[in-house]
RNA sequence: CGCGGGGUGGAGCAGUCUGGUAGCUCGUCGGGCUCAUAACCCGAAGGUUGUCGGUUCAAAUCCGGCCCCCGCAACCA
């Protein structure tokens, strides 16, 4: 940090399975404290990635009838899909297959076997032969393979171990002089006993599969995974490929981990880098989990929250706040769609949306919307611009120290302030005496250089909103452009025109919101036609996702809207007839409280192709057009460009 | 005695290291305001801090016993 460069990683998650709410988690939060480092004017390397060897994946992509390459090339893909939604904004992906990062596993275990540290030996574990299993002894049920139940063997392999011991000694004092090192505390501790109580040699190499990264110079041997993986921070900041790069990255200023990962990671990751004689990262950061209805999430309780259908209904950055803010960084909590939904209401669309909308309303009242120069202040007014100051100063240390669900709430302290500021000057009542013009021109500047410092402040957090934020200000210079120096008070330049826009957050109903679980948002309603089609349950499928080819079989197609009126008998109804490229059709869409016939004709929109032909007020509907919902607000999904009708839509 | 986390007003949490009026958010009730997204502001009710014992002038906090809940890992040996 303190050379001006900030190196952030994630860890590079696993392919066997879709990612979940609890990965979105570990990346948003690594995205946040990127987007502050750069907004705070450093050179930053954030890294995420994949994890794409081992026999999981070899044996998943097998049943599938695909290479593991085919397999993980697909999930992957998905993973960058995901982050794209999140507005995740690494710098650089790396996948355990790519090649740079191969020949950088296999430099890095000729250089610890070179050291000594590496010795060849034998493996002796159970082994269930038909499914080409090793398992340790605690995880046999009842001395039988938990898998398929069938009985195990006592077999022995060859093997390379790392005397990881050697270094115990070494670690420990590290751990003890940088107490920095391993945060939280409370894993600080349970790491220093497990050391403490023992450590075995590691075995890092297997025979009994292919793929994996092969030990040099053997014929059977691969690269024990996690040996594989945690390699991916030194390929990532340029090990034996690029000096200075490396030079100026390594070591980390954090590995942010899942706390169920904090063991490889602060004991065998420190100690390989010790055997190659490299400094250790500065912190490693084991955050907790997100527990559902105070379960551990998984996939046998049903209980797996998937991120998109989340982004579907509630936006990235509604997700993006609840994550950082509900959870104290480091501790376990709850993620519920009730706790999400009363964050979204009283912290996003009450405080935050509702402090922008009421006094960009007022300023639109009583200066046509161009914020004035400010008077003299009054001791009030100071008040507000020292906890301006205050503000940042804390939140700067918070993030700092990782405490993001704290730093968070800081600008909420802020905001909540704000709010009562405009109680306390009564705009409404200053605007109606003139004496009182310069009054209120300080107060309504002051309104609007709060939500300025504001805006930057929670840029990190939610990029979205405070672009929005920005833009309803009418700040001409970017905010993407704008370093921490721009969080002085004051800087906010008089006579702009600002642009009242919608509500940044709509107020959800909670009363609707039953206790059973989701109902399905709209938008998704397509995917699940597609489901019904042709369902492939699959033992590896996350539950609720589809995969691309039955994605492929719903046929979306542009259309443009020829004529519109009102179904008989229905108030929400309308029947459209619609061009879908030389082939004329009648849909009827639920839209009538939304829109005027009249603006839909001339349209161009995305209608599902493929639907069975449905009777809706005995009126025949051919498809089904495309439309966002939430609340009470509804869009129609129209195209950016102008393209053809009848273009695919995918 | 496997390891770890936890038990604080209706809900979720902070405070525990460094003992000294039990704090925050949401919810509930009452009031205010009218700029605003049934939003905002003020006030109130509501807790013998799991339990028993110890140390102390003083314990949510330190020490000991007990009870209860959660997890044993998003990785994988």
């Amino acid at each position: 940090m303190e050379k001006g460069r900030f190196y952030i990683s994630t860890p590079i998650y696993y392919p066997s399975d879709k990612l979940h709410i609890g990965h979105a988690y570990t990346t948003t939060a690594a995205d946040a404290l990127a987007r502050w480092h750069r907004f705070d004017g450093k050179d930053v390397l954030f890294l995420t990635g994949s994890d794409e060897h081992g026999q999981k994946i070899e044996r998943v992509a097998k049943q599938q009838g695909v290479t593991p390459k085919e397999y993980v090339d697909r999930i992957v893909a998905g993973f960058q899909g995901l982050w794209e939604r999140l507005n995740i904004t690494y710098d650089d992906f790396i996948r355990t297959t790519d090649e740079r990062h191969e020949k950088v596993v296999q430099t890095v275990f000729e250089k610890v076997y070179a050291k000594g540290d590496i010795y060849k030996g034998e493996y002796e574990g159970w082994y269930c032969t038909p499914c080409e299993t090793f398992w340790v002894e605690n995880k046999l049920e009842d001395g039988k393979c938990p898998d398929c139940g069938r009985p195990v063997e006592l077999v022995k392999e060859e093997s390379y171990f790392f005397q990881i011991s050697r270094y115990a000694d070494r670690l420990l004092k590290h751990i003890e002089e940088h107490p920095e090192f391993i945060q939280p505390e409370s894993r600080r501790n349970e790491m220093v006993s497990f050391i403490k109580s023992g450590l075995e040699d590691l075995c890092v190499s297997r025979t009994t599969f292919d793929w994996g990264i092969p030990v040099p110079n053997t014929d059977n041997h691969v690269i024990y995974v996690w040996f594989d993986a945690l390699t991916n921070y030194l390929t990532g900041a340029g090990y034996l490929q690029d000096d200075e790069k490396f030079a100026k990255y390594w070591p980390a200023d954090i590995h942010l981990v899942g706390k169920e990962i904090m063991r490889f990671h602060t004991i065998i990751w420190p100690i390989i880098l010790m055997a190659l004689d490299l400094p250790l990262p500065k912190t490693v950061f084991g955050h907790g989990w997100l527990l559902f209805d105070q379960q551990k999430m998984s996939k046998s309780k049903g209980n797996v929250v998937d991120p998109h259908a989340l982004i579907d209904e509630f936006g990235v950055d509604a997700i993006r706040y609840f994550l950082m803010r509900e959870i104290a960084f480091g501790q376990d909590g709850n993620f519920s769609r009730r706790a999400l939904m009363e964050r979204i209401n009283s912290d996003l669309a009450n405080d935050l949306g509702n402090l922008l909308h009421r006094t960009l309303a007022m300023l639109q009242k009583y200066k046509s919307g161009v914020i004035p120069a400010p008077g003299a202040s009054t001791q009030l007014d100071e008040e507000i611009i020292q906890l301006s100051a205050q503000t940042v100063k804390e939140v700067r240390a918070q993030i700092e120290a990782y405490q993001l669900n704290t730093a968070v709430a800081t600008i909420w302290r802020f905001i909540g302030r704000m709010n009562k500021y405009v109680d306390e000057t009564e705009p409404w009542a200053l605007a109606k005496d003139p004496e009182q013009a310069e009054r209120l021109n300080t107060v309504l500047y002051n309104f609007f250089e709060a939500l300025r410092v504001v805006a930057l402040l929670i840029k990190s957090f939610m990029p979205e909103t405070a672009e929005k934020m920005w833009q309803q200000l009418g700040i001409d210079e970017p905010i993407a452009e704008q370093s921490t120096a721009a969080l002085t008070w004051g800087l906010l330049k008089p006579q702009l025109q600002t642009q009242k826009g919608e509500p940044l957050f709509p107020r959800l109903d909670l009363d609707a919101e039953t206790e059973a679980p989701a109902a399905p948002p709209k938008v998704e309603q397509a995917q699940k036609a597609a489901k019904k089609v042709e369902s492939k349950p699959n033992a590896d499928e996350g539950a609720g996702l589809i995969d691309i080819s039955q994605f492929a079989q719903v046929e979306l197609k542009v259309a443009e809207v020829l004529s519109a009126a009102p179904v008989e008998g229905a108030d929400k109804l309308l029947k459209l007839q619609v061009d879908l490229g030389g082939e004329e059709r009648q849909i009827v869409a639920g839209i009538a409280q939304h829109y005027q016939p009249d603006e839909l004709v001339g349209k161009k929109i995305v209608v599902v192709a493929n639907l069975k032909p449905a009777k809706l007020r005995g009126e025949v509907s051919q498809g089904m057009l495309l439309a966002a919902s939430q609340g009470k607000k509804l869009s129609l999904i129209t195209v950016e460009r102008d393209v053809p009708v009848g273009s695919k839509v995918k």
